[in-house]
DNA sequence: TATAAAACCGAGTGCGTAGGTAGGAATTAA
DNA sequence: TTAATTCCTACCTACGCACTCGGTTTTATA
């Protein structure tokens, strides 16, 4: 039930982008390096984000990449969902899937499921870019010059 | 974030032996069987729910497996925990081990993690076995011959 | 006491996916 | 024109899942 790298490592981008990205485009390579993630695989994540209009690109010198919306419109759900696809625990219940067993409607453990995946969503769903870079803030009030997230 | 099938068929089986076991062993075949689970690989599955102590078993001609406990005292959260390891969705929030991390003072995604392995083991904690016997009896009320679980 | 039914055990296998690398083409500010 | 940067396709490797195989040991019963 471990998310992958891309959920955690696209999350960790978002983040930087929405703590760094104020004023103008920010380059994969310098998100690749503060967040110690390797730089051609972050571009395949960051692929994916863009296709999903969560991040806006520029091309050429100077360009980069920036966020689509306010960081209090994007929510972590939005950028997990994108990146693992459905949070659900098993198949028959990831979203708008849920009809395909021919055996849902005897299904004992089904229930059991779609309340994880309820309350998986209802957890990410609730929590927006914008809450942590609130609290990146406050944690790091003093030492600015630094990336840990 | 899928459960594999070590969770899924353990669950069935067990369910099954909460249906079936009422009085006495049930062979590991016919479980396999009416579960329609490979049977040699229900036998290494099982295998670890009698290490964890939630079946016990009968060697020999008219062997099998019982609950350990009664379906009341078994949780779904107690079954899965067991056969996929902790359900936190990532390392630094496996139960016993959250310390392990250097940075987890100053992390910001940590708590989004907690709080999902939290829901997910509030969810699968708060139904027992019996509450699945239930409703399997229920549903089944009249076609009483019919296993799926 | 022999037999068959069952649990127990360890090794091996095929396949898909995660988590990357490699190398270049296209775009654009300076 | 150059350098910085995104964009794209292909490839690679290790690992774990979901089994299979071939036995050994135990025990009720005929």
């Amino acid at each position: 039930m471990r998310l992958s790298t891309k959920g955690r490592y696209g999350l960790k981008a978002m983040l930087d982008l929405a703590v760094n990205g104020q004023n103008g485009h920010i380059a994969l390579n310098s998100i690749a390096e503060r967040q110690n993630i390797s730089e051609h695989y972050l571009e395949q994540l960051i692929a994916v984000l863009r296709k999903a209009g969560l991040v806006e690109s520029m091309r050429g010198a100077q360009g980069g990449y920036i966020l689509a919306r306010s960081p209090k419109d994007i929510t972590v759900g939005d950028i997990l969902r994108t990146l693992e696809g459905s949070l659900a625990p098993v198949d028959c219940v990831v979203e708008n899937k849920e009809h395909e067993c021919s055996q849902a409607d005897y299904c004992v453990t089904k229930p059991i499921w779609l309340k994880v995946r309820d309350s998986i969503n209802k957890v990410v769903d609730s929590i927006t870019l914008q809450d942590l870079v609130d609290d990146y803030k406050e944690v790091y009030a003093q030492a600015t010059d630094m990336y840990y997230i």
